[in-house]
DNA sequence: ACGCGAGGTGAGCAAGCGCTTAGCCTCCGG
DNA sequence: CCGGAGGCTAAGCGCTTGCTCACCTCGCGT
């Protein structure tokens, strides 16, 4: 369930050339941050000169906001299946959280870019991405709320938890630690478990 | 109770530009991120020309050495007031993430500085700011480690719920907002009830 | 055989960076 | 009345940045 989420990389990218920029660009934001990295970083991540990244993409900005959407994207879907299946809200609050926070910490590196880079998107991009992360907040908050009207759940304030148990999941990204003692599988249910708790269910 | 920490601002930093100098890049950082700042900036919120920032400090770097000790050390106060006090597990970590997430919340300008640029540190400063990160987490483990001990809390992974509350209560300095629904204070009351519910008490 | 477009390069420009320097005020003890 | 230290500035140095431009090199349809 949900694993062609997971695996999908940048496979799709068109040109070989630019889904190696891509990725270089992650790499290189994920460890420095946007402003710290440079072109002539990204490019030689990607094998090539300088020059070559305008070839492909505009700006470097253009780069950092392909990437927050792409992340958006992703985040999003996830969310969207849990809260579309079938099955009692705790259970599919349990797929949302084991699943969500599982991405944030098998793609960290792509997360960390994508939850702690945004302010550095022009106006335009940053406003787009924002309402993604709008229609993230909401799908979770849905799920809270059916819980809580069928009786499973008690919560008293339910803006205020899903906004916490989006911020818990969300920040796997930044302490996320391949060489750590948890995979990203046992992440996922540590988080779901003590999720589960935070409702009351 | 622990009023002092909290309204501390930079009020004892000594000659008084040095100390308009720390306010301005702590506003600085938070806003664009280290490296997208620059001195000139944070010399111009002083009220002062760019040369005059080398007066008080020798690089750039050194204000946010500077920045992220002063916080790191008022969040270790914060837990490790917490700690020692009397009462049961479960009244110290209500204190210990009320307070603690109350900080992030008010001063989440300086918080967010603290949390999310140290990697920028020099190598040298950033492992000295990570040993007080290292001492914080053994702060907050061993309050649950004493609930999980008195038969208080139902925990499965402690290092791992231990985590989650400090990852929960530091992402706060990410969201929060001055205009949005919530104090500080609410913030701290409602995280303290979700993380007692984490630990099963 | 050959033109042409897509993809790539080396060199380099204008702007902005962190930081330094030379020199100017202002205050204050002798 | 003076001399020098502390606090500050205008100017600017050397370097790096994001990005451009003239040119090169292939693979391919005709």
């Amino acid at each position: 369930m949900g694993d062609a989420v997971e695996s999908a990389g940048w496979s799709d990218v068109e040109p070989d050339a630019a889904r190696r920029l891509l990725e270089g660009a992650v790499e290189a934001f994920a460890e420095r941050g946007y402003h710290a990295t440079t072109t002539r970083d990204i490019a030689g991540r990607a094998g090539m000169s300088p020059a070559a990244l305008y070839i492909h993409y505009k700006t470097k900005e253009e780069l950092l906001y392909r990437i927050s959407r792409y992340g958006h994207e992703r985040a999003h879907e996830i969310l969207a299946r849990a809260s579309a299946a079938d099955g009692p809200p705790a259970e599919r609050l349990r797929q949302a959280v084991h699943t969500f926070s599982r991405w944030h910490a098998e793609h960290h590196t792509t997360a960390r870019v994508v939850q702690y880079e945004i302010s550095s998107l022009s106006p335009e991009h940053y406003e787009e991405v924002l309402d993604l992360r709008r229609s993230i907040d909401r799908l979770l908050r849905g799920i809270i709320e059916d819980g809580v009207a069928a009786g499973d759940f008690s919560v008293d304030d339910v803006p205020g938890t899903a906004l916490a148990v989006l911020s818990l999941c969300v920040d796997v990204a930044r302490w996320f630690n391949v060489n750590g003692p948890r995979t990203p599988d046992e992440v996922g249910a540590l988080y779901a478990d003590l999720v589960r708790r935070m409702v009351g269910a």
